[in-house]
DNA sequence: CGGATATATAACCGTATAGGAATATACTGT
DNA sequence: ACAGTATATTCCTATACGGTTATATATCCG
């Protein structure tokens, strides 16, 4: 799975999110996301093939951390609408001016 | 249909990539996806619920112009991990640096 | 009006997806 | 060895998705 269909689930971008702030276990990961067990290790498996995380044994527990670097797939993608974005902003920023005057 | 799931799809990003160089109409779409017809017009009727073209009709034809602000979502999304991506990229220049000496 | 063209919608199909419950596997501590 | 804990896997279900074919709607032109 593309790292794009990775991050259209809303719930694998909240794990995301989660273990970008520090590493993660899965029980960790079930208590934010309110999902059970199965379904989490379920979005984790996807994560990890997506290699959108890292997986750190340590005992019986499994410690997930991020990898960001797929996601830049899709910050290349959006980098030409980045600037239409911008373009779209002066041109909100000059159509005000337009009307202080 | 959040910004999200419409760029998950291949195709939608090809017809989002051709609108955002000119204005197009259904029929040219089609020539550009290899799709059917009536595909494309569902991908366009998803683009258009999430806001992501405008339609301007133009006698029998429709055409189709790009919406980029709704892919500000996902542009913020990103953006903390752009962060860490930029530092990964440092880190690796940092390690080539080191191997360099 | 009538035929051709452009687009949208409907009906249907196969497949993928996300979720839960139950179970399996593996490690921990006593 | 055994009870408990952490995680993964299997099985099942409901739903959503993307595609096609067939049909409807609307516009253009002779």
């Amino acid at each position: 799975m593309d790292a794009f269909s990775v991050i259209a689930e809303p719930n694998r971008r909240l794990l995301l999110e989660t273990v970008r702030h520090r590493p993660c276990t899965v029980n960790m990961l079930v208590e934010v996301a309110g999902l059970s067990q199965p379904a989490v290790s379920k979005h984790l498996k996807i994560l990890k093939s997506a290699n959108l995380v890292v997986v750190r044994p340590d005992g019986q527990k499994r410690w997930y951390e991020l990898n960001a670097q797929p996601l830049m797939e899709v910050d290349e993608f959006l980098e030409p609408y980045r600037q239409f974005l911008s373009n779209k902003l002066d041109n909100l920023e000059r159509h005000l001016d337009e009307m202080d005057q």
